[in-house]
RNA sequence: UCCCGGGUAGCUCAGUUGGUUAGAGCGGGUGACUGUUAAUCACUAGGUCGGGGGUUCAAGUCCCUCCCCGGGAGCCA
């Protein structure tokens, strides 16, 4: 089949008779002349005729065709001030591929469990669109960055063997008899691969059974994880910190048609620029108790705690060394103050909450064992991760970057759900 | 697991102190209209008020219970 011009390449073609395939998105008639609205994916073409400039079939059938039906048209491009978009077409053939049912979503408003249960016809709708052209930009970008500064793409496992941290909830399966984990995270199988390749990084699924019912949460989500030696805290968070101003930079370059749509405040966007403000635990905790929260000391943040500090600012927040005792087991100790973990969390702006957690990683043998023993977490399984440690063991770190989260604070999307074209959320496995 | 808020037409919702035959907008159908912009206008079809039980002369409305959905907490990206 030859594809005509792309709706949103149309301007280049005034004057032309051109061909498009699509869908019908909308009609109106006014008598003796009718209005078919197409979609293609890259845009929406209105189509005018008049009756006395088609045969008779051609304007019934624009009036008979229903929303969502395929068809195929053909007509003269011409400006117009009038049209939607400038653009429009003088409709002379439409042929019809399918006549759609009686279509479900509306142009009205609709309840998000309605959408939800119609995700796959919701994903047609402008919006969704614009969301997921620029979820697509970012993921794009995340790659690039990393190749583009000397990382190898190190594959991750998805089927593991046990917990990779230990303690939170993972999905369980059948490995021929064994019992095996969906990945919830690829970084210790990244620490061994940095030890070969230097900079290295993985990006895929991660899955957490968590029954989580929030609006930052999903129970498959996407994850990147870098992982460098010789890297400690400062060199991870210098690194997370240029990585960020990038990705922002890049969709607001390349997805400035998209923001649009979605309506978001991309002057929010234009501040993420270096350096983000690093604050130490124990200061954040002050801050936030001269907020007026309750916040104890040694507490990690609860979500007000998160979004009311990071109100404080106009760009992402770095919230490094928080008290071991909330943080994971192989996270490095602070030798200024050994009850501190050199770790960092990365809370992105306006209420949007920890999109990137990252530390320094224990490289010293003996201690990491210590740990896993006093984190009660079976030493064999750990003796491939504990070798790292014993054949030229070198200081090195990394974080992980939520993929979803991020595209929900770029965009300004108040729920993680749309930010993915297939959410799995607690009790929803469809479509 | 816990705490809130919901469930009424295909969709989004209203429904007073418990009171006659349960309403609107959108969508569907029929018709009108030669430039519509979520077109407009007229007419029309469409309901097990989430399920079960109870109180009452009378329940969409009050009580009990179960189911389902949404938001949040914990945990995390």
């Amino acid at each position: 089949m030859a594809f005509g011009p792309a709706i949103n390449q149309l301007r280049a073609h005034e004057g032309q008779t051109v061909t498009l395939h699509g869908w019908v998105y909308n009609k109106r008639s006014s008598g003796k002349v009718r209005f078919v609205i197409l979609r293609d994916g890259t845009g929406y073409l209105q189509c005018v005729a008049f009756v006395k400039d088609v045969p008779q079939e051609v304007f019934d059938l624009m009036d008979l065709v229903s929303l969502e039906s395929s068809v195929t048209v053909t007509g003269v491009v011409r400006l117009d001030q009038r049209a939607p978009g400038g653009v429009e077409l003088g409709l002379t053939g439409l042929t019809l591929h399918h006549m759609a049912e009686e279509y479900p979503i509306g142009k009205k408003e609709h309840g998000t469990g309605f959408l939800m249960e119609n995700r796959h016809l919701w994903l047609r709708s402008s919006r969704q669109v614009a969301i997921l052209r620029c979820r697509s930009e970012i993921e794009q970008s995340f790659r690039d960055y990393f190749y583009q500064n000397g990382f190898t793409l190190l594959d991750s496992p998805i089927l593991t063997p046990a917990a990779c941290e230990g303690t939170t909830t993972l999905f369980e399966t059948d490995y021929f008899g064994e019992k095996a984990f969906l990945s919830q995270s690829g970084q210790l199988y990244l620490e061994p691969a940095c030890m070969a390749l230097g900079k290295v990084y993985c990006f895929g699924p991660t899955f957490r059974a968590e029954k989580s019912k929030t609006r930052r949460h999903l129970m498959e989500f996407w994850m990147l994880e870098p992982e460098v030696a010789f890297a400690g805290l400062d060199d991870v968070m210098a690194l997370a910190e240029d990585f960020l101003v990038y990705v922002v930079s890049r969709v607001l370059d390349r997805c400035t048609e998209e923001l649009k749509v979605i309506e978001r405040d991309t002057a929010k966007l234009q501040n993420v620029r270096k350096p983000f403000p690093r604050v130490p635990y124990k200061d954040a905790v002050a801050q936030l108790h001269a907020l007026g929260s309750d916040l104890r000391y040694g507490d990690d943040f609860g979500g007000d705690d998160e979004t009311v500090l990071t109100q404080q600012y106009d760009r992402p927040v770095m919230v490094h060394r928080y008290p071991s005792a909330v943080k994971a087991f192989y996270m490095e100790p602070d030798p200024q103050d050994p009850g501190l973990a050199l770790c960092v969390d990365v809370l992105a702006p306006e209420g949007y909450g920890e999109i990137i957690g990252g530390s320094e990683r224990i490289h010293d043998h003996d201690l990491l064992l210590g740990r896993i023993r006093e984190h009660g977490l079976p030493v064999s399984a750990f003796q491939w991760y504990l070798d790292i440690r014993k054949y030229g063991t070198v200081r090195h770190g990394g974080f992980g970057i939520g993929l979803e989260r991020t595209v929900a604070w770029i965009c300004g999307l108040p729920h993680v759900r749309e930010t993915i074209p297939y959410p799995r959320m607690l009790h929803q496995l469809y479509p």
